[in-house]
Parts: structure tokens; sequence; C-alpha cells
RNA sequence: GCGAAAGUGGCGGAAUUGGCAGACGCACCAGACUUAGGAUCUGGCGGGGAAACCCAUGGGGGUUCGAGUCCCCCCUUUCGCACCA
């Protein structure tokens, strides 16, 4: 076929990619097996769980759930072709506050509202054709689901990790609810709004004691090396281990008219840096301690300026900048007793010292700490030096600059302790500190118990009873679930939605029988995730979350995508959750997920899209202008997988012609290859029965063959280890630009007909994990029986990529100067020869002396002249 | 302030181990075809220069036969953490 014939009076029309008519024919087909996708329950093959993160039913998917749900989809296809048994489910991450919104915009009840959301936007997922398991679909806000979370806490309860208490909790004013910690941004706002500061209140709460875990969920960070070092460094940070040693200082109550007060005559710091405590020259409070309440009982004036301390701290952790204001402080006219040395200190009061860390008072050393150091300036307090640094010479031992803070230091001016190494004199002081009953040693963490109770309606009830009599009762296993009600009035104001709804909040004590009063506060939806992926393994189980022995089968997960903004909420929560599980005898891993992959935001113009900027770009839109399988390979193509990504739609046009280009060369060369081969005339190319280098394998053939082989590494590589998939997918253009450049030699017949068969066979296999619709209906076009989404994955051979001529660049003094073509087996004698020979070599060497020749075998040879 | 990642053509990006910088794609330019299409095919495409060549991976040094890649200093961007005692 000449070009002219080829392409002239354009394409007919069986010609054209279309990608519409192809993705409706083969949705349809599709959506009529319910089973295409099953995991298998019992199965003598590998197990292989991939999954993305559940989304939130909002109404409609984006481009990041599209991208993340390609990678995962890709990643399924490829172990299924690889003959493994997978898992490959998907859910809904559905109770949440956004439906309650929508239910007071949209008066629709927020049930409705959310399973409609469920509805489109799971069409949209089969629509672009990603391979979930629907049979296990997870909807958390169902009380089949929801069932287990009420049991999970009662059985958390009953093993005294769930109480109950009276604490400051951070106040979404906009959500008209309380956060947990880590829904609090680094901003001092909500994590919903991120313009709404948060309020502290005191309220009576429930709390998940993952607290219990701090120290196994630090230590078992070491058994994750297939996360990213990012999220194992921000769970690190956000666990915040400290050791240092707890001490004691006594109030000085030899000062006149002086008693104490309901906080005691100790006040107790902490500090990792015991060693420097002969350099302690004060003690500062946080403006919330208990003891600055005593000591302002009756001094009006200081009671004043510790409150100016206290609103100052607030408008700071309000504003975000806590951290930049100004440290100051206010001297009590008290004093305290260093255990250590019996010296008097004089009490402060400092708006640098935070209630919620240690115990919120620390020894201030001016010398040995940054803060201290400026802190001490202001206030002219002593400045006293204990450490030196350790220099070779002893003799010439130089005061530091101050502040000096490393550790690597020598004790001074500490009594008997001086002379010690600060190692040893930590280890020391605090076994006499021990000795004297006045400290020990201590671990503090900035992690903190998990308070989950929501003054929220849509999220799971807490099954919790209060009863006059009996106090706090649990709801019985047996009266599980408590029914989340449906028709309830929903305001945004004046507590839980719960509370006004009578038939709910009154109930019967199941201790004494008497009337009882049910907990109207829900849970954070934070919960339903924690341990949703256990529930895919056993879906549909009524009597218990899941049975053991099939997630014993699954476990970990193998695989696990999403975004990086989970690192710490929902990832450590499922740590914890897995832990608590394994200690119940439910599960007997440490961890739920082996291998995690967190991949970018997908940006437009340089900013992450969102509606205010008007720059989102709608999967439906993609799927209606390109296909679904251009949306999935674009996404996959545009950047790697961890980086954002830059949506273009002039990219998107870009891969949709790559599309047609492999459609219509398969359409061109599929029904010629089938025909042919059928008769069996010519052998194939390709395996060990065809010898290399007969006549039949005409070069460009061979180049083809070449190709694909090289083409089958590159994307088996990718899917093994980084998974840079737009190189991959890069690859297989690269295939199909070697394909189109030998259509002459093919029209021609150079090309064996099994062979080109094959090589098209192999085309679509490479693309099915990535463009399932197109390689569905290739398949079939090329005649072929098998179900692709099981067929085999293309076997490598390194003989059949070996390159036969090597093109060697040849540098003089490192500078690139010509190049030669050797055959690839050539010894490093001939390629110097022939290099030698060359004339620009020669030119190059002429009159010169030759230093050195540097040969790196098949990729270049330097020659060193002088 | 601490920690991490990144910085390469007009753009997205490639170069996985120190070995031809710019694969692949977009945009652009030219040509072919013409049932005139926002289709398809072929070719060109970092900068300078007529060419030989020279310059070029944020900037500056260094190691090396050879550096986008390794080392030192600096700049910028993004992300995470942040009075954490």
């Amino acid at each position: 076929m000449s070009q002219s014939e080829r392409s002239g009076n354009g394409h007919s029309r069986e010609e054209r990619y279309d990608a519409q008519r192809i993705e409706a024919k083969w949705f349809q087909r599709w959506q009529s097996d319910p089973q295409l996708y099953a995991a298998e329950p019992h199965s003598g093959k590998k197990k292989y769980y991939v999954l993305e993160m559940l989304p939130y039913p909002s109404g409609a998917l984006h481009m990041g759930h599209v991208r993340n749900y390609s990678i995962g989809d890709a990643l399924a296809r490829y172990t299924w072709m690889n003959g493994y048994n997978v898992l490959h489910p998907m859910g809904w991450d559905s109770f949440g506050l956004p439906a309650e919104n929508a239910a007071i915009q949209n008066n629709t009840p927020p049930k409705q509202w959310t399973l409609g959301n469920i509805a489109k936007m799971k069409a949209q997922m089969k629509r672009l054709g990603f391979a979930y398991d629907w049979s296990r679909e997870v909807t958390t806000c169902l009380p089949e689901y929801y069932c287990w979370n009420q049991w999970f806490f009662l059985k958390l309860y009953e093993r005294g990790l769930a109480y109950r208490k009276k604490s400051k909790v951070n106040w979404c004013p906009s959500c008209a609810t309380v956060l947990a910690n880590e829904q609090v941004l680094a901003n001092g706002c909500c994590w919903r709004h991120e313009e709404t500061p948060v309020e502290q209140r005191e309220l009576e709460q429930w709390f998940l004691r993952i607290t219990n875990y701090s120290d196994e969920l630090l230590r078992d960070l070491a058994k994750l090396p297939g996360w990213p070092e990012k999220v194992v460094t921000m769970q690190r940070n956000w666990i915040g281990r400290s050791e240092g040693a707890l001490v004691d200082f006594k109030l000085d109550y030899t000062q006149p008219h002086h008693g104490f007060g309901p906080a005691g005559a100790t006040i107790r710091v902490f500090t990792t840096r015991i060693d420097t405590i002969y350099g302690a020259t004060s003690i500062q409070l946080a403006p919330e301690h208990p003891i600055v309440n005593d000591l302002a009982a009756d001094n009006p004036d200081l009671r004043r300026k510790v409150d100016h301390l206290i609103a100052e701290q607030r408008k700071a952790k309000e504003k975000g900048d806590i951290g930049e204001i100004e440290k100051h402080g206010v001297a009590t006219g008290r004093y305290a007793i260093n255990p250590f040395n019996q010296e008097r200190i004089p009490v402060w009061v400092a708006n640098y010292i935070l209630m919620d860390y240690g115990t919120g008072a620390i020894m201030s050393v001016p010398a040995h700490d940054d803060r201290d150091f400026d802190f001490a300036k202001k206030y002219k307090l002593e400045i006293r030096l204990v450490i030196l640094p350790i220099t070779e010479d002893d003799e010439t031992m130089a005061e530091p600059a101050l502040p000096f803070t490393t550790i690597d230091g020598m004790l001074i001016n500490s009594g008997p302790f001086s002379g010690l190494s600060c190692e040893e004199a930590i280890k020391k002081m605090i076994e006499d500190a021990e000795k004297g009953g006045f400290g020990k040693a201590a671990v503090t963490y900035r992690l903190k118990d998990w308070g989950i109770s929501r003054q929220r309606y849509w999220g799971t009830p807490i099954p919790m009873l209060y009863c006059e009599k009996d106090g706090i009762v649990a709801v019985p296993e047996k009266d599980l679930p408590v029914i989340l009600p449906e028709s309830v009035e929903i305001t945004l104001s004046g507590g839980s939605p719960l509370a006004r709804v009578p038939e709910f909040v009154n109930a019967t004590c199941p201790k004494c029988g008497g009337p009882a009063r049910r907990e109207t506060d829900t849970m954070d939806t934070f919960v339903d995730s924690s341990w949703y992926f256990y529930r895919y393994t056993d879906a549909h189980n009524d009597r218990a979350p899941f049975d053991s022995k099939i997630v014993q089968y699954w476990f970990p997960i193998d695989q696990y995508i999403g975004g990086v903004e989970h690192a710490i909420l929902h990832l450590i929560y499922s740590r914890f959750w897995t832990k608590f599980m394994r200690d119940m005898g439910l599960v007997s891993h440490d961890e739920p997920v082996e291998r995690l992959f967190t991949q970018g935001m997908v940006i437009k113009d340089g900013a992450k899209m969102s509606k205010s900027l008007g720059n989102i770009v709608s999967p439906d839109e993609m799927v209606a202008r390109y296909g679904a399988d251009a949306a999935r390979l674009y996404s996959l193509f545009a950047a790697p997988p961890d980086r954002d990504l830059d949506w273009q739609d002039s990219g998107i046009e870009g891969i949709q012609r790559f599309l047609g280009r492999v459609y219509r060369f398969v359409v061109r060369n599929a029904a010629v290859a089938r025909v042919e081969t059928g008769t069996a005339r010519e052998p194939a190319l390709s395996g060990r029965s065809a010898p290399k280098g007969t006549a039949e394998q005409s070069s460009a053939a061979r180049a083809i063959q070449r190709k694909l082989h090289q083409t089958i590494k590159r994307v088996s590589d990718d899917f093994q280890g980084r998974w840079h998939f737009n190189t991959c997918i890069s690859a297989i253009m690269e295939l199909v630009n070697v394909l189109y450049g030998s259509e002459d030699a093919i029209a021609q017949g150079a090309v064996p007909k099994a062979f080109l068969l094959e090589v098209q066979r192999d085309l679509v296999l490479l693309l099915a994990p990535f463009a399932p619709y197109l390689a569905h209906e290739l398949w079939e076009m090329l005649g072929q029986k098998e179900a692709l989404l099981k067929a085999p994955w293309p076997k490598f051979d390194a003989e059949l990529a070996k390159e036969e001529e090597l093109e060697i660049p040849l540098q003089i003094n490192g500078k690139l100067r010509s190049k030669i073509v050797v055959p690839a087996d050539s010894t490093e004698a001939l390629v110097i020869e022939r290099a030698l020979a060359e004339e620009k070599v020669r030119a190059a060497v002429a009159r010169k002396q030759i230093v050195k020749k540097i040969y790196v075998p098949g990729k270049l040879l330097n020659i060193v002249v002088k």
C-alpha cells in the first residue's frame, strides 16, 4: 500500500477512531457481566490487594480522582495479567458535614442527597472503565456498615480505650462541631473552613486512647519501607516523641504571707536537657498553668497581666503566627527551689510556654537554649554558662558563643556533675533525681488522644446511654445498631440535631430499666475510614465486621494509593485501628498497608483546581470530548504520578491522536495478518522457533521486533519499579512510531504476517492496563478469543531486544566530535581502530599525543589527547 | 527557624547506575494529500553562527578523561513541621 492510497481521499469510515462508539459498545458488554472483576474467594493463585482511597460522595468525580483511580486500575489490570488473584474494591466515605449543608440548602435529606451522589459517581467510575469488584462495595453511612463502628466502639470501651472526659476542645463555628487536633490547620483554622479560626470550648467528649499506642506507632514506622519517606517523617513528627526528665521544683514558702493553693506547692517541669539544670535561672510557666491561678489569686495586678498573656496567646494561635509573637512575660514575685543545688530562682509566667505540651512549665536555661536566651536578655535575667564545647585541646577550652545549644559538651559549674559529658550527666542526674524523689525519666508526645465526638447529625451514633441511676451505660451488643433516625430537622446551631429528636434521645437503661438519655453526638467520620478496607474482604458479613480468616488471606494491602493530604489523619488512625484489632485477636498483622503511594495533585494553569479560580476540568466533559481512554491515559502521561500534574487540554488531544494512530494501524493490519497466518505459510518471527537471521526476517521486521521487546521491558520495569507511567507510555508511542515507519516494508511483504499479528497482539496487551476500551476493541479485531483482562502479559526476551549495531559517540577530551556505527559485539580494540580511522578523530588527534583511551562498552569512547 | 522535594527548550516532561542533554507529547513552521479537515501522513523545531564550531540543565566554585547527575557555597519555588521545653 502506498502512502497516497493509504491516506489519499481521507480515511474511510472504519478507519476513524471513534472513541464514543467503541467505549459505548464495551461499556454495554462490561455492564452485563457483574462478575467480571470479582476477586476469587478461594484461589490457589497468589493474592494481590490493590486499593485506592475511597472518595467522599460529593456529587461528581474530579480530575484528582481520575488520576488516583487510573493509577490503581492500571496496576490492578497489570496484576491480573500477571496471574494474580486481585482484590480491587471501591466504596464511599459517605458520612460527613457536606450532606447536612446540602440538606439545609436544598431541603433534601442527607441520606437521599448522599445516595444520589453515590449513584452519580458510581456511574462516572463505570463510564471511565475502572475495574472494581462492585459486589464488595462499602457505603459507610448505611447501618450494615456503621453498626460495626458501634460494635468497635463498645470493644474499645470495654478495654478502657474509649473514655469520656471534659476537655478543652477545638470548636469550629462554621461546622458547629468539635474538631480533632489533626483537623486543625497550622494556621489555627478549620481544615474544611480555611478562613474560620478554631475556638476553644469546654465540652464532655468521647476520646479514643490512641496514645496507648504512641510508642508502637512510632516504632513500627520502621516496618514500612514501602511507604514514602515523606509520610513516615510526617507521622514521626506528628507523634513527636521527646525523651527527657520531669523535675520537681518546690515553691519557696519561706517567703512571708504565702500559703499554697489547690494546685499544690510543686512546679513540675519537663526538660530534655536536665544536664543544664545548674544553669537554670528561672522557672517559666504557661499563662494557663494551674499554679499561676493560685499565685494570682491574691494578686490582682498579676492576674491582669496573666490574662493579657492568655489573650495574646489565643490571638496568636488564631492568627496562626504562634512562634512569631514576641516573647515576653511577667515575674510572679515568687521563687522556687532547684532540687539539685537548693538555689532559689524566680518564677515567671511567659507567653511562649504552652499548657498543652509537657507539663506547661519549664526551667529556663538562658545559656543553652535559644528562646530562654532571648527572654533572659530582654528581662536581664542571669545567664549562667554550664556547658562547654569539647575541644581537641583541653587546655584552651574557649567560652562558646551563646546560646550554646549542642549536646556535645562537658559540664562546668555543676557541683558534683562538673566534668561529665552531657550524655553521662543526663543519665546520672536522672538517677539522682529518682533517688531523691524529686524527678524521673519521662517521655512526652505531641500525639494526643483522639477526640471523636461530633455534635452533628450525619454520622455514626455513639452507642452510649446516660442513666440517672447508673450513669454512663453502654448499649448492649445485641441492641446494635443504634439506628440514625431519618426525619431530623437539620440546623447548624444549637448542638447536635439528634438532641431534638425525642424518640431517639429517650431510651431505657439496660441495667435498671429506668429512663435513660441517649448520647446524641456522632462519631468523627475518620472512624469510618479507619477500618473500611477490612470490610471489603468480607463485605456482607452480618455477624462480625469481617471474618478473620478471610482477612488473613488478603492482608496486608499490597498497594494503597491516595493523596498525601491523608498522610497524618487517615493513615495514623488506620494504623492505630489495626493495632487495636490485633490486640483484640481479630487480625494477626501489625500494619495494614505494605506499600503506600501518594500521587500528586492535578493543577491547571499553575494552581489547584477550584471553583473560585474557574480552572476546573470536568472528567465528564473530557470523557465526552475525548473518551475515557484518552482521559485516563493523559492523566498518566502528563507527569510522573508522584508529581503534580499540570492539566493542558491540548495535551489530551495529543493522546487522542496517539490512540487514533494505534487504532488505524490495527484496522489496516489486523485482517491481513489474521487471514495469512491462518494458512501458516510463514513462520512467526519471534520466539525460539524462528531462528534469527533467516532470510525471511527483513531488517524492517527485526527492527520492529527489537523495538517491541525493548518496549515490553520498559513498560514491565515501570510496573515493578518507579511507576513512571509517563515514560512507559512514551515507550509505547515510540513503538507505534516505528510501526508507522515500517508501513511501506509491511506493504511490500517484508514483515512476516504471523509476526505482524504477534506485534499487534503485544501492542494491545501493553496498552490494556492504560486504555482498556481501545485495547478490548483491538483485541477482538485481532481475532483473539481469550479474555484480555487476564491474558498473559507479554514476555520480555533480552536476546530479541538486543541491537545488532551500535552507534558509538566519539569524544576528544570529553567533547563530542563524531560518531561511528559498529557491530554490537565489537571488541574494544575494533572500536578504537575504527574510531581512529574516522576523519574527524584523525584531524583532532593529528600532531597530538594520545594520553588515554576510555571505552565504556557499548556506550562511548573518549580519547584524551595532549 | 527546622526538615523534605524540586529548579532542564515557548510548554508538559525525558535522561533509573557519572557516559550522545532535550526521548515522548504539546505548540509552532514547512511540505504532501484534497470528497477542504479542528482530519491524516512526512519532515523541521534550545540559542548563536554562512560554516567549522561555540554556548546552554537556577547562580558560583570543585572533583573527574567525562557532571543535569557527585561535593561545597548561594538563590528561588513548593510542601510538611514549628515558641515542642
